[in-house]
DNA sequence: TAAAACATGACAACTATTGGCATGATTAAA
DNA sequence: TTTAATCATGCCAATAGTTGTCATGTTTTA
């Protein structure tokens, strides 16, 4: 085996197993000590963090984390990494940060002079905009620590009701919309409740005592099925169509007249009246809504509500 | 030097070049043509996709992109990346959705078993949701290459008013919300629109004739400037802070009082009046408008017309 | 037909790697 | 204090790998 395979053999070994003597490389690998010793000389030239503990019980220690074998990207893949990790910039705290700036350095450095320049100039043509968010999410990493752990917690939450303290046990953390969200069963009334993970005050893990629960894409997939279901009927003119396209709960059940006109028939959660209330507010004229009835009142309720908030000759 | 970086410097300057005779990168390289006929084949070997022709005008051809240096990673930057790519899933057209697969499936491959593991188990802890979009935008590739040239385009746009054909020549394209945008300068009267890349209907390239306009960057500041400042001024109550702080665009202006309750007092651009009257309709008596009195007119507008389009004893 | 390219084999000269041994230094346990 | 287990480094001969040169083919095109 040529020298170059044999050192990446011995990288990831060693990389993975953090602590170990230059005997056992040798016995692994078949090789003597002394390359072994010379091995890892020339590992360390290349940037391996290793030191070596001299004496009894010594022996060498790796510092990084786990290595990969090196791997080969293409101009294209090394710009499709960057955009990626442009897409994220909108979240102010995410749990990879250091890893995100760690790969666009290494790939930036690895890249020649025009390429340089090609993203550069790419970046003038092409962008992902999120409005910035400005919410912290400082517990981030203590959740998502505590998810892994499988944590019961005690948290302090800011709730509509005001702060209190709940006990609960997180089922994992998504990140939507900019922000971080923690679906977890509370451990009180055994409902599952979804907490806003910058909403979280503080956090104290207790010890790890498992109650079995669904796991994360169990209850994202759970989560949107339809509790109370109730039939939405809504007639569509021309713009009505064409704004509701551009609604992800909805885009998948207009249907298109051939004049251009549409509308919607589909069931949707009871709990999502209040939802669709605001939209259908929006669309005014350009989406009638003839089914549920409840979402006619609603729309009329508030719209009472809104008249009686601001009153005819409304002065500041 | 080392056969290694030798080798790793040929594919380096072969994959740029592309097409090449062996002579070429004897005279570069000061080695024997032998040895470079050597070396090309442990390339071959290595994956390098490279064909030869024979004869007269022959030479080596390379098929793939412009390759990077082998670069090592960590487990936790494979995780990164990983994590970076399941965040853009919920766009359908990506243009580097080729490149997204391939990155995946390299990163995977060369992760151990127990890594492998760890991303999995990672994956039923943490998650980015989003709403698929359905969608299609089947000419974004077409628009970034007509982008990337500074052609001007003659559009078919399906339009508020209905499909019409437009001559324009675009500044760029950026993805929002999971669809596309194109501004472009509107040839005919030198103005700067907007455009949902997936409403084009199909484009035409002319030749590229570039009239100097502003970079995708340039435009997305000005395209937030306040073109009609207007001051607004909203009292709210806790929920409404609550609520305001979770909207990108106020939440930087919420200003909260020691009482839980809170206002907001910033400028906003006219254009936005319509988008606010849909978010303070949504809050009612939580957020209770105080200027300006347009705002305050537009939600007392959109009520009445409400209520006349939904009369009182409304039956399906 | 000649020139320009790739393809491959043989072999000697050269270079790099390896293992074995020796010598030191450092550390912890006996 | 001694001893065993470590790393660290140097030397050298044996071995393994790499390189350049030359030779011989093949394919393609001017």
């Amino acid at each position: 085996m040529s020298k170059a395979k044999r050192l990446i053999d011995i990288l990831l070994f060693v990389s993975d197993k953090k602590k170990f003597t230059a005997q056992e490389i040798a016995d692994t690998f078949n090789i003597s000590v002394r390359t072994v010793h010379r091995y890892l000389l020339d590992l360390s030239d290349m940037g391996l963090p290793i030191y070596a503990e001299q004496g009894r019980n010594g022996g060498y220690t790796v510092l990084s984390n786990a290595i990969l074998p090196p791997i080969l990207f293409t101009e294209e893949e090394a710009v499709a990494i960057f955009f990626a990790f442009q897409s994220l910039h909108y979240y102010r705290d995410l749990p990879f940060n250091a890893e995100i700036k760690s790969v666009s350095q290494k790939l930036y450095d690895s890249l020649q002079k025009e390429a340089k320049k090609k993203i550069d100039s790419l970046q003038s043509y092409i962008a992902f905009w999120n409005p910035k968010r400005t919410v912290t999410t400082p517990l981030l990493t203590d959740v998502l620590e505590a998810i892994i752990n499988q944590s019961q917690l005690q948290i302090q939450y800011d709730s509509k009701s005001g702060i209190s303290t709940k006990h609960v046990q997180p089922i994992g953390m998504y990140a939507h919309d900019g922000l971080w969200y923690m679906p977890a069963l509370h451990l009180q009334n055994k409902k599952i409740l979804l907490f806003r993970v910058d909403r979280i005050l503080s956090i104290l893990a207790n010890d790890k005592s498992k109650e079995t629960t669904i796991n994360l894409q169990q209850w994202l997939e759970s989560a949107f099925e339809l509790q109370q279901p109730i039939r939405l009927y809504v007639e569509l003119s021309r713009e009505g169509v064409r704004q509701c396209l551009s609604e992800p709960n909805l885009e998948k059940a207009v249907v298109r007249h051939s004049d251009g006109t549409g509308h919607i028939d589909t069931m949707i959660d009871k709990g999502e009246l209040t939802f669709n209330s605001s939209l259908f507010y929006r669309l005014g004229q350009h989406a009638i809504v003839k089914e549920p009835q409840e979402l006619i009142q609603l729309l009329r309720k508030h719209a009472h509500d809104l008249l009686a908030i601001y009153p005819k000759q409304s002065n500041s």
